[in-house]
DNA sequence: ACAAATAGTTGCGTTTTACAAATAAATGAA
DNA sequence: TTCATTTATTTGTAAAACGCAACTATTTGT
């Protein structure tokens, strides 16, 4: 059998060249990073800052500075937390949720024209697929959590 | 049915982590992008600067550079095309090799733990469904190409 | 009340990035 | 042949991203 590996590569350069396309149209411009932060703030009630900087594997401190560019631009905003004034909670603004939105529109559109050259229960298995996947994958702590991030 | 983008998001996330993570073991210590640099020079045969950077996505220059420093650290051979003296082609020296095996190794070695978690029935699936993915993806010329790369 | 832990920021030097322009070689047309 | 054009790669340069160390501010535990 081929290597497995292989498989995961090709498939997830694909999906990164994806997203990284996805940040660059008509009024969305932001980096890719960006895109991401903006995706998993979007997608959580209310994060902390450490919270979204850990899912994303990123150092805190670029990650402060990050938070601080999208701030400047308008996308996200920072509230004190009354119970715990060390800590920010972050969220979209009206335009930054539109962005994340756009950009999320794009990619699924995107995504849906891949599943088109698929059968409906092709589509099916692989969609179960990748949900297993993301299942035992988080069941497995062997690794891809960001354990070692820091060299 | 939730969203589509979500399922992928989540995995390739992980996957980038674990690929991440994988740079820095034992005696191995480059960058992500090095990282995807050796990975596909080792796939293919002794490709041209131009092709590999095309596949990662990456602008030329900063592919340049990149192989500059894998050149400096042992890691990459650029021998000029006879044929065509303007372009040249890669190939990993032998610790440039050991280096892209021993990551290999360990991602493969993860991949299996993830999938030491299905029956052998749903692994079979899954890595049927990637590649059907796969083939699907390449099939799409609607995105996921590197395109409109520059901003 | 105070040491220790936690959340986030800032200083700073390194690395990465990409546009523009340069170099060098091949190709095509006159 | 010669010269303009195209192609592959490199270098100049400046901006952005990165991450360690050190700092501030706040909370927690004793």
């Amino acid at each position: 059998m081929e290597n497995i590996r292989e498989l995961f590569q090709v498939m997830t350069r694909r999906f990164g060249l994806l997203n990284k396309n996805c940040c660059s149209i008509d009024a969305v411009d932001i980096s890719l990073v960006q895109s991401h932060i903006l995706y998993e703030i979007d997608k959580r009630e209310s994060p902390s800052m450490q919270q979204v900087a850990e899912v994303l594997g990123m150092d805190i401190t670029t990650f402060s500075r990050q938070i601080q560019n999208l701030v400047k631009k308008g996308l996200v905003k920072k509230t004190p937390l009354p119970e715990d004034r060390r800590v920010y909670t972050l969220s979209l603004t009206t335009e930054g949720k539109f962005i994340a939105t756009t950009i999320d529109r794009e990619i699924n559109r995107y995504l849906e024209e891949v599943f088109s050259h698929m059968t409906e229960f092709e589509k099916e298995t692989v969609i179960r697929s990748i949900k297993l996947l993301n299942e035992c994958m988080a069941k497995s702590s062997v690794c891809c959590k960001p354990i070692g991030m820091g060299k």
